[in-house]
DNA sequence: GCCCGGTCGTTGCGAACGCAACTCATCCGT
DNA sequence: ACGGATGAGTTGCGTTCGCAACGACCGGGC
């Protein structure tokens, strides 16, 4: 069998799954009380706001919040009702959609993104130091790395 | 305002976040395909095999595999109704209950422990030296520590 | 002994997601 | 230029989950 693990890497297995649980339900709970805006909704937005001209392919968008298609259909239905983004055809291939960040888009993220920011120093990044940010970088992204999209 | 949050911190959440996701979805994939177990049912078998009498009470084992008190009610019902766990009304509090590990989810879990383990090596251990194993499990624990229970 | 606040587990309901099937458009080989 | 293969996005359906309301039960104060 061999399968064994090392106690070491396996307290680091346990800690991160249950370090990863605990800082993400605060923060959506957090996100969710302060500004009513889902976790969800909040990657949609700065992921259109990072993306050239505002705006992503509904795949591209997609991949970027680690959801399916069909889930993000969903979502950017629930939010085009809210009116935080926009359906453009894409002129270029007709098959594609363009997913646009509508004005009320920015604002309702320039009022979210400082309590998020705060919730992410506050459970997490304030409990590293400079140098143990860099290392915990480099460490997470040679697992990335190696666990390259398996498609969806 | 000063809601900033260093490049290496950031960059150091971003990986969090992308390096869970996917080693998460890699190893529930796998594990479902080869031993047709989804991960919160293999999840719920690892804590009762580890508990006092292979058996707890619900509200615990809601809480060691982080669902909450409805989720866990629903999943033993599927779990009971595919024998691998049974119901036992705890004598000394009469208002709870014991979820039991029947002799099937035993065996289930012993054929499916070695496939999991080996995912968590391949997907995760394996690209951690020992002693950054022991590193990001110090780190870790300490965020851990600080984002004690909000309740649930 | 009898309440009354709190706890344990279940249930009704709705939200969010994935998979597979479908539509329509594009691309490529011939 | 045309037909089949591939790709983009949507929709139907089933699954899983959380929240809130509920009923049963415990325990302390009186």
């Amino acid at each position: 069998m061999a399968t064994d693990i090392s106690p070491a890497r396996m307290g680091a297995w346990r800690s991160f799954l249950v370090a990863h649980a605990r800082v993400t339900d605060a923060l959506a709970a957090e996100l969710e009380a302060e500004t009513s805006l889902p976790l969800t909704w909040y990657d949609v937005l700065v992921q259109l706001t990072e993306a050239e001209d505002k705006r992503l392919r509904m795949q591209d968008l997609a991949r970027a919040v680690l959801l399916s298609k069909s889930g993000l259909t969903r979502l950017v239905d629930r939010m085009m009702a809210s009116g935080l983004v926009t359906r453009e055809p894409c002129l270029d291939d007709r098959r594609g959609t363009f997913v646009c960040l509508a004005d009320a888009g920015r604002d309702r993220l320039d009022g979210a993104s400082p309590i998020h920011m705060r919730g992410i120093s506050q459970h997490f990044t304030s409990h590293l130091s400079e140098d143990e940010a860099r290392q915990l970088h480099a460490l997470l992204d040679r697992i990335v790395q190696a666990n390259l999209i398996p498609a969806r």
